[in-house]
DNA sequence: TGTACATCAGTGAACGCGCGTTCACTGATGTAC
DNA sequence: TGTACATCAGTGAACGCGCGTTCACTGATGTAC
């Protein structure tokens, strides 16, 4: 990965390689493994170079946490083109809220050093200033869009529908969490599998239930 | 909180007051907080002196994490306690179930360091060794009852009682780390309570949905 | 009851680690004339 | 078209930090006789 050109002196693109580094940084160790040493390390320059470009650690980490953020987001929109367009209304709605699912848990299970770096937290205020809410991230609102779709397709009880984006990101959050760091971390592939089914259907469930 | 006593010599409880600091330290900020140093320094003794107790730091954090999960587990049940014995059996079951799910959740939010020492992953292997799962924990074990006797009293399809531990504990964890850490950081206690709400009604809802 | 001595539970100094960050600097670049 | 020079984007050395862990040690304890 290291590439020392001789030239490295006015690298020409030394932020996105940082970020690319910082990446592939999340990408093996997650979000603690995001350092601007590792970072200038891997591109080749030194430390000191990379406060050209960040003011500090936690700017370059949260660079890297968007990327992870659009990677997710992309995978997202891959795996609903798969579901078939001519599937009954209701059905298509359901189908593609279950992919969604799915992706995410697949997503995570697959790439936990991207995963954690999505819902890193960030050091404290900051935030705000730049006027993004944290939940203005694709994934969210693509996630939004499809509860939508479930309504207006009857696949869901409009009653359900409030905090409903809440109620299946917290599932499948959990679900994964559980998987990586928690209880069932050493569960074989066919029981996971299996604890992933039952979850999904699960809040499936418990939104189309009409409202008593 | 730092007592250096003229006979720290032989201290008599040494390793007890070390897990008693390791779980102070973890309260105030995580499990990356539980530190040989600091757990040492709070104690009033030497660094050195831990590892007449603890072979690594490892062996600390777990030992601050049993008393972690041990604190979740007594306040579950103070928690089920209360719940009044005369309820219909069904309703009483189903209000246990929700009880434990309110007081995980309040746990999470209270306690933030607590909780996340709960379920901090463990260097490596070592565990397998000492014949654990690592759902032997107290608040699995009081899950599954629960979960048992909402079967038993017929608030819950019995078709959907395998892998409901999973279901359950799922949702109310992955909705704890997306209000500490993820998207949901920034909501007010009135949102907040709004979506634990439409959460927990979810799960109940698809539990005891009957299977198509 | 008194004493010798093994053992036990600490001390204190030191090691090496990787980190974030700052400093004064210098080599490369591109622009104005 | 050539050159002076400002600016820009790096270097390299150093700082202080807290950490885990190891070492040779020593003071306190309690037990055997």
């Amino acid at each position: 990965v290291t590439v020392k050109s001789k030239s490295a002196y006015h690298h020409g693109d030394l932020r996105n390689a940082l970020v690319r580094a910082a990446a592939e940084l999340a990408e093996e160790g997650g979000p603690d493994a995001v350092t601007i040493r590792a970072a200038a390390r891997a591109v080749g320059v030194t430390p000191t170079a990379t406060y050209r470009h960040f003011t500090n650690r936690s700017q370059l980490l949260m660079a890297a946490r968007d990327t992870c953020l659009a990677t997710l987001a992309e995978r997202f929109i891959a795996r609903l083109e798969e579901v078939p367009e001519d599937l009954p209304r209701r059905e298509r709605a359901l189908t593609r809220f279950l992919a969604s699912g799915r992706e995410y848990i697949e997503f995570a299970l697959d790439e936990p050093g991207l995963y954690r770096t999505c819902f890193c937290a960030e050091p404290e205020i900051e935030e705000e200033d730049d006027g993004l809410m944290p939940q203005d991230t694709a994934p969210y609102l693509l996630l939004s869009g499809l509860l939508d779709d479930m309504v207006a397709a009857g696949a869901i009880d409009p009653a359900h529908r409030p905090h409903a984006e809440g109620v299946a990101w917290s599932t499948v959050h959990g679900l994964v969490t559980l998987m990586l760091d928690g209880p069932m971390r050493r569960m074989d592939a066919e029981d996971r599998a299996a604890v992933v089914e039952a979850t999904l259907a699960n809040v499936a469930r418990g939104l189309s239930a009409p409202a008593r």
